[in-house]
DNA sequence: CGGAGGCTTGACCGGGATCAATCAGGGTGG
DNA sequence: CCACCCTGATTGATCCCGGTCAAGCCTCCG
């Protein structure tokens, strides 16, 4: 517990004993919930798990748990016999994976020190449809906001360039995490290595740092250590063809005018 | 009427006025069906429409709405503003597509000719899960499968080359042919342009063709004008890494040793 | 201080896109 | 019945995006 400090600093300590109040409030900030529901989410949430980076959580083939996460990110992936890999989506903070009970071939790693709980149980509640409605509908939302993730993802290996692709995902990234209110202002975390980066976008680790310097060089974004900083989202959105989200479009969107009162260091 | 059955054919003009006993047919072939539950699809399954390859079934941004394909191929597609076109999955028959309720930025068209039936009334029942548990499971198990091919897909387009990439599709389908009785022997039909395979498959009309021709070449399929037969199975799933049905597999796999007995009429 | 993991850079190559022309089949109108 | 055309398949020539190989570099840690 003394290194688990440590590792977690205060407020990831706080939610690691608090995996269900944290599931409670991620399904509340959707509807209201009745007191029945709360008290069916509290009861049904599996203890918080903490793994590393790199640790597998779900084997591919094995019956897929179902997985809600707490801090930290992780990936449902694919590994190629030769070891291609590609990263299928990425499980942010607040997300639930393994929403279907089917077991798949893609298995879920751990992309960052990761908190989760196992919501196996109320995944059976809800397959079962022995919960409440307002629960099933939610669970129900969050499979099809996922699917249609996929279908975004589809659209950007299939038939946009590695510069539109990396920006495309930048701001898919970036509506989710403000979403999740895991972004502030302009600013988004960024844990990921290029390399995962890549495996997700499916480019090679040499182009996609390429394509990054390239969108610093445009002064679309800014890098700081492991944070994005956006400086032109409406330049962005236009060269990927992103519906930019209008609440985050009235965010300052205009290129930085004065870049000499900009902290630029790097 | 009359025109219709110049289109048609007898066999499909059975279907034209059998949508409900065809959609039946779908789910009781995968579980047993009370009486019930076959009175409520007879009672719930829209009247078969007809439309003409490339017409638009659901225009993006639409209420999707829920179509159970009795004949003919359709896709769910993304067209971005400069006219490039993803398309997203194959709608074949037998298939419900819009199996979710929220409108999506995918459209829906005909490849071919299709004739589809709405479904809307029964998705409305599974959603509000008014329905018998027996359809709502099987309605699950499709959305599960049909995220499942969406996975394949992100990864054939992420990591797979051209010559992998198309293989590992041409399996897929000859699969989901198969399952649905629609591929014969080592036979399946194939009444995609190119174009329209290339839009599937990421890859421009050219290339594809150069694809195709290689596999020619190599002796592991061969085309006839609306037809793709399999000469070499193993020898395809070897090529993209894919993990062939053991069932499909007991056909004959291996290549064919004397050409000179096959009839090669292209 | 050394080592490892991650980022950066340069040189080179090849897969796949693009442009352009030709060919084949099938439907249409004269 | 035939000239015509329109769509889709094919082929060749050329280009460039992005992969690969190989160093070097930085930073964090033990």
């Amino acid at each position: 517990m003394h290194r688990l400090r440590q590792l977690l600093g205060w407020s990831a300590m706080r939610n690691f004993h608090h995996a269900s109040s944290s599931l409670v409030q991620v399904f509340s900030r959707r509807t209201a919930l009745s007191p029945a529901a709360v008290a069916t989410l509290e009861d049904v949430c599996g203890e918080a798990e903490l793994r590393r980076g790199g640790d597998c959580l779900v084997r591919p083939g094995e019956a897929s748990r179902a997985l809600f996460m707490v801090s930290g990110w992780a990936a449902e992936e694919r590994v190629l016999s030769d070891g291609r890999r590609q990263i299928l989506r990425l499980i942010l903070p607040g997300d639930i994976s393994g929403l279907r009970d089917q077991p798949t071939r893609s298995g879920v790693s751990a992309l960052t020190e990761v908190i989760f709980a196992d919501v196996g149980a109320l995944r059976s509640l809800v397959m079962a449809g022995r919960v409440e409605p307002a629960i099933a509908v939610l669970w129900l939302g969050f499979a099809a906001q996922q699917e249609a993730r996929l279908l975004d993802h589809l659209t950007r290996l299939g038939r946009l360039s590695a510069l539109e692709r990396t920006a495309h995902f930048l701001l898919e990234l970036y509506e989710r995490l403000s979403h999740a209110g895991l972004a502030h202002g302009l600013v988004m975390p960024m844990p990921l290595t290029q390399e995962q980066l890549a495996d997700h976008l499916g480019l090679s680790i040499v182009h996609l740092n390429r394509v990054l310097q390239q969108l610093k060089r445009d002064r679309l974004i800014e890098s700081r250590p492991r944070q994005i900083v956006f400086r032109d989202l409406t330049g962005l959105a236009q060269l990927c063809d992103y519906a930019l989200d209008a609440q985050i479009l009235g965010r300052q969107s205009r290129p930085i005018q004065r870049p000499g009162l900009v902290a630029v260091r790097v």
